[in-house]
DNA sequence: TTGACAGGTGTACGCCGTACACCTACCGTA
DNA sequence: TACGGTAGGTGTACGGCGTACACCTGTCAA
């Protein structure tokens, strides 16, 4: 009877559910002791039946990256595109304090996820349509904002990261932009065509990191110099 | 007989042969495939025989950041701050991009090793005796290139990261700048301090994230404008 | 000759992710 | 009303992980 009681008051998990409470128990304990066993038991369940709503670990951790992805408010409206752009990197800014871990999170993982995809497409949007840059300056800037917009290394996705020994095995393509994506997500689709122009792939890197690193180093060193020569001197 | 020869062959270990065994296998197989066990075979050794020489897999991690910290270039002699700085982050980037381990493994920890202070510690020099740079406006610039410096986060390393489960049982205070440290990083602690003024702890976050954030934040987004309306348009 | 000590070994423990077989409660259909 | 499929929770088991702890062995100073 007992047993008929708590089997009626435990709502079924679901997977929002699941990844909600990994998120909390990520939160409080912190990423690196986050297991499926733990999780399981939080939500008075055994660990296997976590499976029947992701499929392993790599994927519950897309789903929490996606849920504070999730967090962060719409653009606002407003004429300029300089404080739309500003109040969502704050707002932003503010989910990934709440949830300390997913920078690193997010790090770790060598594909975004649509998610992380659909905020990004919407910051060309924005640069795009509300501030008229071309494609190329909205990429240039995409680069060099990237680590602000979302809390991490400027190689954004690359796959040089996790050199893996899945070695010639491995039959999907680079997949720098999978086409499936484009459609999706057109901004960041036209960014990276106009890229691959002097570049034979389509897909794959199709842009040149190192000119983006130095592009954005520049411009940083140039508002700096600027200041410098202000004679700024005090908060 | 066979066993000494492989007795007699066999170079003995030291800590520094195991963390550059160790970045080797990172850098080869992800640093998510590292265990001590498969360092250990790669040494020709017993997983245990390792821990005689880093004290547990953490230090192993800190050990081979260091290993690549120590890759960057020391800064050129130059008349001119940004050059020096520029020629000295780009250097930072190659070495990184031979490890693309590293970032993850950096952002991953909650303090920053000796080498990585000093690195730090180094670039505030520059600043200040070659660009004659306010410790405000050094502090500032530290923030804005933090990302591009070391290729990661911004919020270089703070303590609300890895919220553990440690609690009260904590004995050390925060530490955000321990006073041993001071001596040995002299301008990184000129910095620290300053920042504290206004704030009653001398050690500890001291340093106002937000203002910090926002200022990069809105230093890059004047660039970016200037950019747009000099009409910038292609690469 | 001895005895301390640096450094490599072997065993064992508890935790991890997860494959696989199983059970059970529910629901649409006949 | 009976039944078969299915969604979802269970139990067991395996191989890999970090590392505590006791042990062995070769070297070298006294």
């Amino acid at each position: 009877m007992a047993e008929q009681v708590e089997t009626l008051r435990r709502t079924p998990l679901s997977r929002d559910r699941v990844l909600h409470a990994a998120v909390a128990l990520a939160d409080e304990a912190g990423i690196e002791s986050l297991s499926m066993r733990k999780l399981a038991q939080e939500l008075g369940v055994v660990p296997m039946a976590l499976y029947k709503h992701v499929a392993n670990k790599d994927e519950l951790l897309d789903g929490m990256i996606d849920v504070v992805v999730g967090e962060i408010d719409p653009p606002v409206s407003d004429a300029d595109w300089q404080p739309v752009v500003r109040r969502r990197i704050l707002s932003a800014r503010e989910a990934l304090l709440r949830h300390p871990w997913a920078p690193i999170a997010i790090e770790a993982r060598n594909q975004a996820t649509p998610a992380i995809l659909g905020y990004l497409n919407s910051m060309v949007g924005i640069l795009r349509e509300r501030g008229g840059f071309s494609t190329d300056l909205a990429h240039h800037v995409m680069h060099a904002m990237g680590s602000r917009m979302l809390g991490f290394s400027q190689e954004l996705f690359d796959d040089s990261r996790r050199a893996g020994r899945s070695g010639p095995a491995d039959p999907e393509p680079p997949a720098g932009f999978p086409p499936e994506a484009a459609a999706a997500f057109p901004h960041l689709a036209a960014i990276a065509g106009a890229a691959a122009h002097d570049d034979a792939s389509v897909v794959g890197p199709g842009c040149d990191d190192q000119f983006e690193f130095e592009f954005a180093l520049d411009l940083l060193l140039d508002g700096v110099e600027r200041l410098r020569q202000q004679g700024w001197t005090s908060t």
